[in-house]
DNA sequence: CCCGTGCCCTGGCGGC
DNA sequence: TGCCGCCAGGGCACGG
């Protein structure tokens, strides 16, 4: 599933296909996923720009902002054949190329918003920062009166932005802090440490292309962060640090992976 | 405000 | 072999 890697990479191959190309025709085949009216406003919009915060996709163009989440399946591609898989919901037209939104479990989300109101309202507004962009003395407050535990903690999107469950598991065995830690528990240390492994383990996602799990691709490519996780999936085998095997628990209904001996409360 | 639960959706897998 | 039921999970609505 996309997490903030994944995002980036996806951006890239599609700021350097679609950047000053003009839609001119859409193509929805699950009207939830997109209605009319923002089917409508997007033809004749030119891409001018395209960045990522957390795990959203901002479309900066002409007149509006096109605000596009993957959730867990969503992948965006250049088809090679005419023949469209019955996954293919969104497809985007432009004068000299087309690009498909295929989603298995049609999660994904398309956002339409007027330039003036992209980051004042939902989704983007109560995003929180991304790691390279947040203090770790701000995260360490922001912990402060939380009761959950830090794993949950770390997905929640308006506290930080771009980890999700994969990532998560991964920052919190460098990190070396136990899953189940509450948030009011955390110390400074802490805090620095997670804010410090996060930006290690996304950056070497980044550098390799993103992770690809039970479905990540992109136009295409299989990215191989996989092969290098720590804990995540890793139930039973041996911890690279102290040798005991990883363990498997749910944490706020979650899979979670760690190593008891490693990462304490 | 905070937290837990259920929902959306489909492919894949375990069990029989 | 085939079918059934359950699980996976990001973000949000909802209720306590």
């Amino acid at each position: 599933m996309p997490e903030l890697p994944e995002v980036r990479v996806v951006s890239k191959f599609l700021r350097n296909e679609l950047i000053g190309k003009t839609i001119t025709h859409i193509d929805v085949y699950y009207d939830k996923m997109m209605n009319e009216t923002v089917k409508e406003k997007l033809i004749g919009q030119t891409v001018n720009k395209l960045k990522t915060l957390g795990k959203y996709i901002v479309f900066e163009l002409t007149d509006y902002d096109l605000i596009s989440h993957l959730r867990m399946e969503g992948k965006y591609y250049q088809p090679t054949t005419q023949a469209r898989s019955k996954h293919d919901h969104v497809v985007f037209f432009f004068n000299d190329l087309e690009i498909r939104y295929h989603d298995t479990r049609k999660f994904g989300t398309f956002d339409l918003r007027n330039k003036d109101e992209t980051y004042v309202v939902p989704p983007l507004s109560k995003l929180g920062k991304e790691p390279f962009d947040l203090d770790p003395l701000d995260f360490y407050k922001s912990l402060k009166n939380r009761h959950s535990p830090i794993k949950s903690l770390l997905l929640n999107q308006h506290l930080i932005a771009g980890i999700g469950n994969i990532y998560a598991d991964e920052i919190l065995f460098l990190a070396k802090i136990h899953p189940l830690k509450k948030g009011n528990k955390i110390t400074k240390q802490n805090s620095k440490d997670i804010i410090n492994s996060s930006i290690d383990v996304l950056t070497r996602a980044i550098d390799k292309g993103g992770t690809t799990l039970h479905s990540f691709k992109n136009n295409g490519e299989v990215g191989w962060f996989s092969q290098e996780l720590n804990v995540h999936l890793q139930e039973h085998k041996p911890c690279k640090i102290c040798g005991n095997p990883i363990q498997r628990i749910k944490v706020g209904g979650r899979s979670t992976y760690f190593c008891k001996t490693c990462q304490r409360k």
